[in-house]
DNA sequence: ATTGACGGACGTACGGTGTACGTGCCAGCC
DNA sequence: GGCTGGCACGTACACCGTACGTCCGTCAAT
């Protein structure tokens, strides 16, 4: 058994299996070096300290992001296929999705989408600051669905009634609203809410250029 | 020096301030009581353990929402009203943001804007499934948002040049779009930022609303 | 007035955490 | 052959959440 030398690399992808395994709250230096079989400060040979390893696992997580970008189809589809690449990687790792949208990142893996993202939307006409708002808007979007997604599975239990385990659980006389529509905000498609949140933004955003395009 | 006798609410008030004044990695049990001047396990006669009082944190910092609803103004004046005073709760504790956010809560804290959302929506003549999506919909745009505008300053420092400290830390030739945009990326006006997306959603919900009412 | 129960403040103790620091091994180079 | 530098490792320390036992003030019933 050759035991291959331990590496930056070995040490965030055990920490990405044991937060997706356990979830976030299992993963500690120790934890870590367990399952790696080694000695708990070896780990400080490559990493400098547990924040600079989480910020590696958030960066690890972000690289993993199929883009199969098309330029030459329309900036619309190319829009929506960027959107929901982002989403798929939080779904391939739920439980990473919180420590990826917390902390901010300065590298290389943080700025590609929005790369790509200011690309896509200077090629359909857009200059800068438009490009530049659009993009703060769809990542705040897309960053709320996620959370709210994965905030409602911290325990990855299929609790599909969150809250409101029972209609009687809210007082009808102070929440008429809630809980008259406590059946809807019960269940909730994330795939439809989130293709719906998405079309909405394009269609303003469409709205929007026409009328930038019909002012010349 | 009469030292009044400690109970939840002067306990969670400790732990806002605490959290306000030197962020949430400093809260901690001990940190609390001795902010308090009093014995550690005294704090667990009045929360059942650190998770239950950072729920209370959060729930406290939900509750200050000041909710001017005035069911005679349009709906979209109600919407914008409501979303800037999720949006300022957020700026008056900054760092309690990120704990509101990623605590899901299921009492009357948390439930108190989604009624108030569901209820202009509904009165504006939205039907339920269309109410409860837009709800979802803005809340994930608001909730991107303040993460956004919190996660720039974890520190708290006015750092208004983010990962882009100098144009030349992105490479021109991998990020073109974005090297070119540094400017724009790096200074961000939240305000604006945020008023432009409310107002570019309620612009789309209203392009749903006439087209429902059209097929009627 | 005495007693009893009880609630709340407190101290101690245990297992776990991040990590500073020193030690020893082993490969590569002079 | 001896030196040097990197890496694995153990020990140690300060801090964490919290289970548990103790003590004391107050109030009810006797």
């Amino acid at each position: 058994m050759t035991t291959e030398p331990l590496s930056r690399a070995r040490i965030v992808t055990a920490a990405i299996d044991l937060i997706e395994r356990e979830g976030a709250d299992a993963v500690s230096m120790r934890r870590i070096a367990a399952e790696l079989g080694v000695g708990v400060m070896s780990l400080y040979n490559h990493v400098p300290n547990k924040d600079a390893l989480l910020n590696g696992v958030a960066e690890a997580v972000l690289s993993e992001i199929e883009f199969t970008d098309d330029p030459d189809a329309d900036w619309t589809d190319r829009v929506r296929s960027q959107a929901r690449a982002f989403r798929q990687i939080a779904h391939h790792y739920p439980r990473c999705t919180m420590l990826v949208v917390s902390r901010q990142l300065s590298s290389a893996a943080g700025l590609l989408p929005v790369e790509r993202a200011l690309a896509t939307l200077r090629s359909a006409g857009f200059d800068g600051p438009d490009a530049v708002r659009m993009v703060r808007l769809f990542i705040a979007f897309i960053v709320g669905s996620l959370l709210r997604e994965v905030g409602v599975t911290p325990t990855f239990a299929p609790v599909h009634h969150r809250h409101l385990a029972g209609a009687e659980a809210v007082d009808p006389a102070l929440f008429p609203e809630v809980s008259a529509l406590a059946p809807l905000l019960g269940a909730c498609d994330h795939d439809a809410e989130f293709e719906f949140g998405v079309e909405l933004l394009i269609q303003a955003i469409t709205v929007l250029h026409a009328r930038k395009e019909g002012t010349h």
